[in-house]
DNA sequence: ATAATAATCGGACTACGGTCCGTTTAGTCC
DNA sequence: GGACTAAACGGACCGTAGTCCGATTATTAT
């Protein structure tokens, strides 16, 4: 008998998750890639999901919250991935460059990460209320802000990067990519201009 | 007889509409009033409206077309008041002023718009398809962009005037007051900061 | 006035996101 | 193994936006 439990178990976290519940939420994770594959993002609700994993649909909301909760979770891998390239990658996207190069490869990954996961990324911040207290959302900004302040920004930095955050908006993007029939290369070459002119100063 | 209809009668417009139909335009206009001052529009709903007004569920959407289209109707006085004053009216907000001092005035007009009809602005651009695609919206773009143009501004003046258009969004202005509790003045200087220096090329 | 016609009306109906609560079950302690 | 407890389960239920279609009514021509 070990005293001292081997694994995530019993160490402060959240009581860990019963193997019923594991099970479930594999099986959910898995329909909702399926019936995204087959349908789209936008298809997918939550009764058809339930109704594919075999569970409730009192389960379905219980593991994830929300619609938008479920599609954060599926998108939670890439999401993370992104955010370590940013923060701890090599440049110019992470420390290294200066920090107006790195705004500018901020913006051209976050532009080709919407055309990739553009759907479920819409589905994931159309939540009722505050679409903006996504932590990633939080992270973003704080980032963009912090990389204005590097670069000697003095004028309120805190909502310059709101408004450059608000240039990057899945929704938009996307609705000027699908609709409007804009290319991804041009909204990244405006997002340099933008940002090089907020840099520097008038 | 009179052989020459007296006035808006047959005259190319659409074929005039019924009597019953305009009363009860009137009456759902003014039980949507009615319920927003007493509760607030996010309050609204359609079955208490067509209650209130004494309809049916589907006048009221053979009226407005969706809430979103009723909230619109309700804005559209304001609104086209507002499009005037930047479109003819007096400078800086009118024609007469240099584009940039323009730009300016317009930010600040549009950001005491939306701390003073909010609500409305907000819940009448929450359709389902295409917030971008409501007339409003895309003349003020189109507003901005031109005003750009004047100023001389070579890169994209439509994805600029995109990126700026962004940061006037009722969501996030709102977002920014009630929530984070920023002050209207704050994001009207914000809002000079960047035109100028998104005319003042690096 | 009457009949014909076309628009309007009303409310039952659907689809969806989200909630609630009585029932079941996994983990634990004896 | 058996009892206990807290968590998970499931699906009935709710509020809401939006649709549909048979019944109604304003309007116009005769």
């Amino acid at each position: 008998m070990s005293f001292i439990p081997l694994l995530p178990g019993s160490l402060s976290g959240p009581p860990a998750e019963r193997s019923d519940a594991a099970r479930n939420r594999e099986r959910l994770l898995g329909a909702a890639r399926e019936l995204i594959a087959e349908c789209g993002a936008d298809a997918l609700t939550m009764d058809r999901l339930a109704e594919r994993a075999g569970v409730g649909k009192g389960t379905v909301f219980r593991r994830f919250g929300s619609r938008a909760g479920l599609m954060m979770t599926l998108l939670s891998d890439s999401e993370a991935a992104f955010q370590s390239r940013f923060m701890f990658g090599p440049p110019p996207l992470g420390p290294g460059a200066p920090g107006l190069e790195r705004l500018v490869a901020f913006g051209a990954e976050r532009i080709a990460y919407v055309m990739e996961h553009g759907d479920l990324a819409r589905a994931a911040e159309a939540s009722a209320h505050s679409r903006y207290e996504v932590p990633a959302a939080m992270l973003w900004q704080r980032h963009i802000e912090h990389l204005l302040r590097e670069e000697g920004m003095d004028a309120d930095p805190l909502l310059m990067a709101m408004s450059l955050t608000a240039t990057l908006d899945p929704d938009r993007l996307l609705h000027a990519v699908r609709v409007q029939g804009l290319t991804p290369e041009r909204l990244t070459d405006s997002w340099r201009e933008l940002v090089t002119r907020v840099v520097r100063g008038p």
